[in-house]
RNA sequence: GGACGGUUAGCUCAAUUGGCAGAGCAUCUCGCUUACAUCGAGGGGGUUGCAGGUUCGAGUCCUGCACCGUCCACCA
């Protein structure tokens, strides 16, 4: 045995080993009770970051422990093409170099770009990965915009297509200038800034806004219809007032919607720009115009402003108004939120685009129902398919914190728009001609035809990834083995995008839950509690410390301190930390196998009391770690088997060996007995820190030995 | 504006249903004893954010407050 550990061989080797011997693949292994996670997928953006290494740490924890409780553990890895996200990325990075947009180079072109880098990502990522040490079967990996995925998606959208829950249709949608699409609800970010909100005179009121550009198309003026202040004005009269470009006639409007409280009470709106106005527009049947154009800058209604971009156009507008004496008042210190692309695009403009949507409420009835509280042939509808599994506890949220979070974003859930006007992703398998519409998985017969241009949210395809992993549309047998998974094992931050939306979709398309457990884990901060972030400069890539301090020393760092659905803060001192448990674990074996190489394993002794207690203080604490993993504390599992190693076996158990191996008489049974309780220990330390554990098992002068500790069985 | 989480040793965090406040790191003293100095032996360090209440007993339960953090929300 060397006398130092090398993790950096070690770990080179071993996993190679592993995938060797096949027991990755659950085909391979001898049980029959099926336990399945699906690797949360990767997004093909660059690289992996400690969130990923952590994720990783937590789910091979889980399937390695399972594979050792004799199960038939699948754990099925993937990446995510991440439509807009990589888009994004591909889009900066070519207009850096080339000073080009994506319009410049065409869809085409743009889409060989991005595949290239996006298959490069996958290369860099499936390494990282491996490196981490986990024990996917990567016969079984998949990727959300591969052949087969994209038929579940196809499959999918038309199914929903024809029972009317997928509809097209002109709405108000959160419109990025910069990248040029619609985003989601959920992809919004909201940004507090100060900036100024103007006062001015309309006719014989006093209007508030933050954004004079849009004020060119007014023609209606709003207020509460109890507003006492008001009670002279009445809905639907007439007023002509002197506007920035002249006089205007005015409709007098009287909607709930206005907050008396609010500034003067009094508004005009633009309901081609604005979701409130939009809503009040549409409540009494009034028009709307487009003042902002979708590339972020005024349209002809501006007079000379049009064509200018919007930031340029303000103070200039603003000067307009004073100069026309309209300006009543300018409060300089307002603060209100700002939505912001999250995925590294621009400012939000509502705009009223067609775009398409799932209909959240729309009432359906399911067939087939494995949902606990829903009968085969209900009448139901998304929202409760969302909502139903977790209230009957058929779904089981840790921590249960996030079920209130959970059900707060369902009763405010509007639908769910899915079109997105970038090129990488899933087409939408829709064609028109004329006045015609067709919906299929393969596209018309016949020509004129013309593919919708836009291409679906990619968490669309991540809404199908626990069974479009294993095959569907194909009623395939891994289907019905490893469906529904056991666990979904992921981040709190993405409960809503991603967990919501596989019960949405599972429930819809199989008739059944997606998975009988969320496990949520929190975020890896800095030691300072922040973010990590390129920008900031405070990452710690996962690879440095993998190659400094090794993957086991990584992977455990990231799990002691870390409860569900809490951040961890993480620093490289903690690494280190870690990486002397290593060393530790090693140098005890050392000396357990440097005091047993005259050890005959086929002479069976009676124990001493003093051995048996030894063997029983192993058992006790392995006893707490079985049931710690069991309830998903791997904090307290990882630290309770540290402690033990360090502080009673290293520290009390081989000091009093010393002794008692100098004795002819007690050396025998105590060699059996630190044999016994260091392979129990190695076993189950195994699933934290599976290298330095398997090296060490293949150094044990033990009988009866398995091709790998993943293999061998849980010693409780 | 609404909800949720947190506040315990210098730092990071524990403390099952209320039952003697603990661990790791850091620090200080001593020790290169052939498993390990990436180590060992030992020490110091606390009014559990604040103010009340319930209880034989409160870090834990109740009420109020303060501060930090997160999520949600159409105030122009």
């Amino acid at each position: 045995m060397e006398k130092k550990y090398n993790s950096q061989e070690v770990e080179g080797r071993t996993y190679r080993f592993w995938e060797e011997t096949g027991c990755f693949n659950p085909d391979n292994l001898a049980g029959s009770e099926p336990f399945t996670i699906v690797l949360p997928p990767p997004n093909v953006t660059g690289n992996l970051h400690m969130g990923h290494a952590a994720m990783i740490a937590y789910q091979d924890i889980l399937i390695r422990y399972n594979r050792m409780k004799g199960k038939k553990a699948l754990w099925i890895p993937g990446t995510d093409h991440a439509s807009i996200a990589t888009s994004s990325k591909v889009e900066k990075r070519i207009y850096e170099e080339e000073g080009k947009t994506r319009h410049d180079l065409g869809r085409e072109e743009f889409l060989k770009r991005v595949e290239s880098f996006a298959q490069e990502s996958h290369d860099t990522i499936v390494n990282q990965v491996k490196r981490m040490g986990a024990s996917l079967d990567w016969s079984r990996e998949a990727f959300t915009l591969d052949d087969k995925r994209n038929l579940a998606v196809k499959t999918a959208f038309k199914r929903m297509y024809e029972q009317g829950l997928i509809y097209r249709g002109q709405r108000i949608v959160n419109w990025d200038p910069l990248m040029k699409t619609n985003v989601s609800d959920d992809e919004l970010e909201r940004e507090e800034r100060k900036t100024s909100f103007y006062y001015l005179k309309f006719g014989p009121f006093i209007i508030g806004t933050s954004r004079p550009e849009t004020k060119f198309g007014d023609k209606y003026v709003v207020m509460h219809p109890e507003d006492k202040r008001y009670l002279d004005y009445k809905h639907g009269q007439e007023i002509e007032v002197e506007w920035i470009n002249g006089k205007v006639k005015a409709i007098i409007i009287k909607d709930k919607a206005v907050d008396p409280e609010f500034g003067t009470g009094v508004m005009t709106i633009t309901p081609w720009h604005d979701l409130t106005d939009f809503e009040i527009a549409e409540r009494h049947n009034l028009e709307k115009e487009q003042i902002i154009d979708f590339d972020g800058k005024l349209l002809s209604i501006a007079k000379e402003f049009s064509g200018m971009e919007i930031e340029k156009a303000r103070p200039l507008i603003v000067e307009k108004f004073k100069k026309k004496n309209l300006l009543s008042e300018v409060d300089e210190n307002y603060r209100h939120s700002v939505a912001v692309n999250s995925r590294g695009g621009g400012l939000i403009e509502s705009q009223i685009k067609e775009q398409w949507f799932i209909d959240v409420n729309k009432k359906f009835r399911i067939e087939k129902s494995n949902i606990e509280g829903i009968k085969d042939g209900q009448e139901t509808n998304f929202k409760e398919l969302m909502r139903k599994p977790i209230e009957t506890g058929q779904i089981r949220i840790v921590p249960e914190m996030f079920q209130k979070i959970y059900y707060h974003w369902i009763d405010n859930l509007r639908d769910w728009c899915i079109s997105r006007q970038i090129w990488y992703g899933h087409r939408i398998p829709v064609w028109y001609k004329d006045e015609e519409v067709y919906c299929d998985v393969e596209p018309p017969e016949g020509k004129g035809w013309k593919q919708d241009p836009d291409t679906l949210d990619t968490w669309f395809s991540s809404g199908l990834w626990t069974f479009s992993t294993l095959g569907w549309p194909e009623e395939t047998s891994e289907l019905k083995l490893y469906h529904p998974t056991s666990v979904m094992e992921t981040g709190y931050d993405i409960i809503f995008f991603w967990v919501a939306r596989m019960v949405m979709m599972t429930t819809y398309h199989m008739n059944d839950i997606p998975f009988e457990n969320v496990y949520l884990h929190g975020l890896v901060l800095d030691e300072k509690g922040k973010k990590m972030s390129k920008s900031l400069g405070n990452t710690i890539d996962p690879l440095d410390m993998v190659e400094k301090y090794g993957a086991d020393a990584t992977r455990i760092s990231l799990i002691v301190g870390a409860t569900a659905g809490t951040d961890i803060r993480l620093s490289e001192d903690r690494i280190r930390g870690y990486r002397n448990f290593t060393n530790k674990l090693w140098n005890v074996s050392r000396f357990v196998l440097m005091n047993t190489e005259d050890y005959n394993a086929e002479e069976k002794l009676e124990w001493t009391p003093k051995d048996r207690e030894i063997f029983d203080g192993f058992k006790k604490t392995a006893k707490k770690a079985t049931e710690q993993l069991e309830n998903y504390q791997f904090s307290h599992a990882a630290e309770n088997l540290y402690h033990y190693l360090w502080h009673n076996f290293a520290d009390k158990v081989l000091e009093e060996s010393k002794e008692v191996l100098e004795n002819k008489k007690t050396r025998k049974t105590r060699q059996e007995v630190l044999l016994e309780v260091l392979k129990g220990i190695i076993k189950t330390l195994h699933p934290f820190i599976p290298f330095v554990t398997e090296e060490i098992y293949q150094l044990l002068p033990i009988k009866e030995k398995k091709k790998t500790i993943m293999i061998e069985d849980w010693p409780v």
